[in-house]
DNA sequence: CCCGATTCCTGTAGGC
DNA sequence: TGCCTACAGGAATCGG
């Protein structure tokens, strides 16, 4: 399930090949994404050169002459550069077919992905424009997240979840960094102090940028098949670690539901 | 505003 | 071996 760092790597992945390039045809083989994906793309990008590819929370956007594609690779998805007469497999929804004789091709077994356009400024997107900062920005900081916490009850896990407080942190993530930070995920947001938030917001920055220079290894290959995601290479400290070992303390990890979500923490080392 | 629950979808794993 | 159910997850949306 792409989470920032897998989208970075997409990014990354695929602006060279695509950048400059003009598009020949879009090809819908599969409509009924998270949101239906417009009838009027390929009438209204057909010759279209793209810009320039960025990345704003776990959105990709394709910036062209006439305006923005909006890309979401929900937690199935993937968007590979490939030739254009590669044969297409089962789930392979969209292609977006270039000059160069390559097409980005969207693959997306559970359809929670998108595709969405827009000929206005992308940041004004329904979908983007309630977004908290980028994690990796200066503007996330731990003074952030606790000024933004104060009298909230939900727990600490769940705020730092809200994409409105801050972007690109999904649940595999949220329990890596609050076990580093060792907080205690159920910990009401309002009652965690500055001191164990600046911990946090490094610890969030830390994962992320780990998991993001473990997925840039895979770059090379971004054309082949398999650009495996960054935390298949990172150690996972708690997730899915139910009942083994803590690495700090040799505690079982406990799990336990928060938010509709699967949480895993050490009961010793988060307080 | 705040918060918890529900919803979309399909592949996989576990129980019997 | 196969059927059935539960679960995984991002994030919008709804109801209290």
């Amino acid at each position: 399930m792409p989470e920032l760092p897998e989208v970075e790597t997409t990014l990354r992945g695929i602006a060279p090949w695509v950048c400059g390039q003009r598009i020949t045809s879009i090809v819908v083989r599969q409509r009924q994404l998270r949101y239906p994906v417009p009838r009027t793309l390929a009438a209204t990008l057909d010759g279209t050169r793209i810009e320039s590819v960025t990345r704003r929370a776990k959105y990709l956007l394709l910036h062209t002459q006439r305006g923005t594609l909006i890309l979401h690779l929900g937690m199935s998805g993937s968007l590979r550069v490939l030739d254009a007469e590669v044969p297409v497999q089962k789930h392979d929804h969209i292609d977006i077919v270039l000059d160069n004789g390559k097409c980005l091709r969207l693959r997306d077994p559970r359809r929670f992905g998108a595709l969405l356009w827009t000929s206005a400024d992308p940041a004004r997107h329904r979908l983007l424009r309630d977004l908290g900062p980028e994690p990796l920005s200066a503007a996330f900081s731990g003074e952030y997240l606790c000024e933004h916490a104060r009298g909230r009850r939900v727990a600490v896990k769940t705020y730092i979840m809200d994409s409105r407080i801050v972007v690109g942190i999904g649940n595999i993530y949220a329990n890596e960094a609050l076990f580093l930070a060792g907080i205690r995920p159920q910990r009401a947001a309002g009652r965690v102090s500055l001191q164990r938030y600046q911990q946090l917001a490094s610890a969030i920055k830390a994962v992320l940028n780990q998991a993001i220079a473990e997925g840039g290894t895979t770059l090379r290959d971004f054309t082949a098949s398999d650009g495996r995601p960054g935390y298949f290479r990172i150690r996972l400290n708690v997730y899915d670690r139910a009942g083994e070992p803590c690495p700090n303390c040799g505690e079982p990890i406990s799990q336990m539901r928060l938010g509709q979500r699967s949480t895993f923490y050490c009961k010793r080392c988060q307080r």
